[in-house]
DNA sequence: AGCACGATTAACT
DNA sequence: GTTAATCGTGCTC
């Protein structure tokens, strides 16, 4: 049953220190709404932070590009970025405008509008679904059209709503993964948060 | 203008 | 555990 009331999340929520954002998202549930189409949702159960342009791991280490320029906008706001040749990420800006920092968001339990993800995800397991940035970007249909989208607007199609705030002792902390090559100690920052059962 | 590689995934051995 | 897929980006020549 679908959940009555649910608030969806101010900029108020972002406009906070990414840590402390990307800790908070964990337990919420992004929405994505679409024109003939049932809701899917899920919870946020991994997320990472990237902070400013002095953290090398960040997109924002070589200054304001066309590409990297939503992390430079309103708090709330995505960052949908194309990677491997064939992969979406989805990011939500934080901390102000101005300062180039946000949450990727990592992998998601899914709850509503399961069988249009298993669809859009090759009719895998639901374990399977979104347990991956790229993954659930396919799964949510996330591509470049939504890069700076106001999540905060009433009208979006896609959004955050609010939900439980999790215990903070199933929350863990580690560093971020897909960092190869990066320098420490950025490489080290233990600025992923994974939100367990 | 050319090139190495990426905030990954799925399908291999 | 290893690797192909696949192309935009940023860095070097």
């Amino acid at each position: 049953m679908p959940m009555k009331n649910a608030a969806r999340l101010t900029r108020d929520f972002f406009e906070q220190p990414t840590l402390q954002v990307a800790i908070n998202l964990l337990g919420q549930h992004l929405v994505r709404i679409r024109p003939g189409h049932a809701r899917v949702a899920g919870v946020i159960v991994e997320t990472e932070a990237y902070i400013g342009s002095e953290d090398l791991a960040c997109h924002a280490r070589s200054g304001k590009t066309a590409r990297n320029m939503s992390m430079w906008g309103d708090p709330g706001r995505s960052y949908v970025y194309f990677v491997y040749g064939m992969h979406w990420m989805l990011n939500i800006v934080t901390a102000s405008a101005g300062l180039p920092a946000a949450v990727l968001i990592r992998s998601i339990f899914p709850l509503e509008g399961i069988e249009q993800m298993a669809r859009r995800r090759n009719n895998q397991p639901l374990e399977e679904l979104a347990n991956g940035p790229a993954k659930l970007c396919q799964a949510f249909d996330i591509d470049g059209a939504l890069d700076g989208h106001d999540l905060c607007n009433p009208e979006s199609k896609i959004f955050i709503e609010a939900a439980e705030t999790p215990a903070p002792e199933s929350v863990t902390s580690g560093p971020r993964v897909g960092l190869n090559s990066v320098p420490e100690p950025w490489k080290s920052k233990p600025w992923r948060f994974c939100l367990n059962p």
